[in-house]
Formats: C-alpha cells, sequence, structure tokens
DNA sequence: TTGAAAAAATGACCTTCATCATATTTCAAA
DNA sequence: TTTGAAATATGATGAAGGTCATTTTTTCAA
C-alpha cells in the first residue's frame, strides 16, 4: 500500500529520481525542488490533467503507472504513452504555453509530485544539465512517436499488439502486465474484441499466458519475430 | 528557376528566415551562421540524409520543399513530415546523439544551408531566445505527432486524406498541391491505389479539382466536415 | 456471501481497404 | 515527334478487422 500523505515523499529518497530528467540537480536544487514542490496521492484511475485545461507546471511521478492519452472524435482513448515512477509528466504543453492535447490518468494508486511552472523554468535556465536532458528526452519521444506512426499506418493489428507488449514488457519491468483489455485495445489502436481474439492466439501459440487481466510473456523472441524487427 | 550556386544564398535575404527558429538572431549572430554555414543546391528527388546515418549538424531550408519519412520493414515509406522554406530539419536526432530514424529527401528542386553541430549547439548555450524557440518547437511537434498517431489509430482513410489535404493547404498556401499520387498516399497511409479512388471521389464531390498532378482544393469547408472537427 | 455491474470473451456479419492485374495517360530523353 | 518508362487510373477479389449482439466471468460493494 502506497503512502497517502504526501508529507513523507521527499526528493532524496525518491527512487525513480536518479534515473530521471532531475538526477543530476545538486543538493541546493534538490532542496529547492523539495521545498516548493506539492505532492498528493492518487487512487486508482484518477485524472491527473485534462485536454483542453492549461498547463501550470510539470508533473513528477514518484510511484504508479500513468496513460497519456487522446480523445477521438467519438470519444475513443488513443493512448500515446505509459509512464511510470521517475518520469515527468507534463512538460511538452507548458513549453508550448498552449492547452493540454493529451489527458493523463491514473492506471493504479500513485504518488505523483507537481512543481509549478516558474520554479521548474528557473530551474531549466541555471541548470544546462537538466535542459540539454528535456531536450534530448522531447527528441527521444519524437523519433518514438515517428516510429509508432509507421506502425500504425504499415503492421497490422497483430503485428502492433507484439510491438507494444514488447514497449509494456519494458515498463512493466518483471511484473506481469497489467492493463484492462479495453486500455491495451486503445493503445494497440484497435477494437476491443479484436485485441481480445489476437490475446487467445498468443495464448494458443504459447507466447503469453494470462491469469485474469495479468499478462505475462512466455515467449520474448516470437513477439519480437511477429513485430517485425 | 533557383539559383544554382551557393554563394549568393546568404541568411541576410533568406525570405522564410523572419519566421523561422532563427528569426531572432542579432546581427552579429546572423553573420557568424551565414560565415559558418554551408549552402547547397539539391535537384528534385536528392536524398539529404538517410536514415541509419549520424547527424553533424542541422538543415535550414532556404526555398523549397522536402518530405521527411521513414521506410517501413516492407520498404514502403512513412512520410511523417513535410518542411519547407524557413523551416529547419534534422536538429531532433542530433540533440539525440543517436542515428537519424527518419531519412529526408527533395520534392522539388531546393536551396538548403547546413549549420555545423558545434556552431548550432554554441548557439544555443548563449541564446536563450533561439533555445525557448527549439523547445517549443519540438513541444509543438510532439502534439502534431499525437494528433497524427490518434487520427490513423480511430479514422478512416477518406478522413484522414481530408485531414492531410488540410495540412498541405497550410503548406502549399494558395498553390496547388504538387505531390504525387504515392506520397501522397504515404502520408496519408494508404495504397496508392485507394488514394486515387478517393481523390476520384473527392472531384466528383466539388471539393477539389485536379490538373494532371496539381491539386486545387475547391471546398475548403467540406474538407473540415469530411476531416471531423 | 451475494447480487449487480463491469469487464472479458465469443459469435455472426459486413464494410473497408489492400492486393493483384491490367489499361491508360503523362513525361522525358533520344 | 517518337518511344519507352513511369505515373496514374480502373476493375475484380479477398482478407482483415470493426460492429453489434449475446454470453460468461470477474469485481466490488452492500
Amino acid at each position: 500500500m502506497l503512502e497517502k500523505s504526501h508529507k513523507h515523499v521527499t526528493c532524496l529518497t525518491c527512487a525513480g529520481r536518479k534515473n530521471s530528467l532531475l538526477g543530476n540537480l545538486c543538493h541546493d536544487e534538490i532542496d529547492h525542488v523539495n521545498a516548493h514542490k506539492a505532492c498528493n496521492y492518487y487512487k486508482k484511475h484518477q485524472s491527473i490533467f485534462l485536454e483542453g485545461s492549461f498547463p501550470r507546471g510539470v508533473f513528477c511521478i514518484n510511484q504508479g503507472m500513468v496513460k497519456i492519452f487522446q480523445r477521438g472524435d467519438e470519444g475513443k482513448e488513443q493512448i500515446i504513452q505509459i509512464a511510470k515512477g521517475g518520469d515527468m509528466i507534463g512538460f511538452r504543453a507548458m513549453f508550448s504555453e498552449k492547452p493540454y492535447k493529451v489527458a493523463a490518468e491514473t492506471l493504479e494508486e500513485s504518488n505523483i509530485c507537481f512543481i509549478g511552472k516558474d520554479d521548474f523554468l528557473n530551474m531549466m535556465d541555471s541548470n544546462p544539465v537538466l535542459r540539454n536532458g528535456i531536450i534530448k528526452e522531447l527528441s527521444r519521444e519524437l523519433s518514438d512517436r515517428a516510429d509508432f506512426i509507421t506502425n500504425m499506418a504499415q503492421k497490422s493489428v497483430r503485428e502492433r499488439l507484439a510491438f507494444t507488449m514488447i514497449i509494456l514488457l519494458d515498463i512493466y519491468e518483471d511484473e506481469p502486465i497489467n492493463l484492462s483489455r479495453e486500455d491495451l485495445a486503445n493503445f494497440v489502436g484497435t477494437a476491443t474484441e479484436t485485441l481480445i481474439r489476437l490475446l487467445k492466439d498468443f495464448k494458443e501459440e504459447g507466447i503469453i499466458e494470462v491469469h485474469t487481466r495479468k499478462i505475462s510473456v512466455l515467449n520474448r523472441e516470437k513477439l519480437f519475430t511477429i513485430a517485425g524487427k
């Protein structure tokens, strides 16, 4: 069970921080962030920010899992990204000075900190390492999204599912993948029914194992083969 | 006809520059760029950089039109973006310090300048306006690509074609759209045959007019309706 | 523990779109 | 101007996958 009071979550002990964009801050800087951030406990399926609202800062995930998605015209979600402990979210819209084009919502209970826009931008101005880290991160994501687009355009749902599971394998590390069929379908970009049928195929082919909703990958190699490259 | 010698292309008279990322440079900075850049004439269908090669700097389009694309597993291109005069390309991969994940090729004869990595990074370090402009640009493109992904996942080819034509309308301004059917199909993410059939529909519905390969939009509003929002 | 609601699963059907084959037009070089 | 190649266009066909209806399973609160 997560700590439900924000008082106890400090950047100094944040497990994700060392590998995050804030991994290179000096002591003074960490202290400053720590003093100025707000920390909140989010329960499962709670909204962090909505499409159309204006960014007032960035969110830093201490613990938990978050989906970043867009709602299409008929209300169907398209998941763009899944973020977890150590990831920062919401800084893209903040830089662009436009309302969020995506929404964020927890997939499980989470502790998420908030750093105000001014504080964050000041830090960036005075810290070239942080700055470069962010530029690098933005570039990396652009490149990921180019792949995403090409996959969507040219691959079958089966291939995309394999590709998506490889990404999820990375996110969930050794844990079984724990997403609703609907979320999984909305990440792959297909109908829930189609996704369920394909999961069944994967199961029958010995690629995965399913316990209720949790999916464990048995044959990683085969996923790569199906995903193509 | 474009100037085929690079000697005559100078940042001072570059039409696109004022609205570009380099629009806010001071005189000294422009002079420096001007002195250190290389400028080249590219003919139609000439490669600017290839997937997999390592970035050594950024390209600045003085005049002309460029497609940015990825090749899928079967060699089919997916066009991610079309750039024109005033746009800078290739800086994403440069920041990430990884090989290009996309390739760039001219769609028509073009004058394109090259600024070396060190020069460019130094400029960014010393010029906060340029820096912020780039971060903003990266953010804007991330948001565009999220839309692209959602469209690919949830819209029909017809809807996507309408959406793509709205984007092209913006790029080509008042000129008729001048892309091969194949390129257009590779931008929409469909088969060339399907694209041609849909163009025929649009023609019959009075939405567009076609002269050989050039497409003029007659009914902008209807495109918006079809694209959905 | 139970009952209602949500999620997952299965089946039937049908539309969209990719593919392959072939015809026609356009373009550029000889 | 001719001619071959590339681009565009059209037709026929089948598979992939979306939609709707229904059943089964899981979850969670009373």
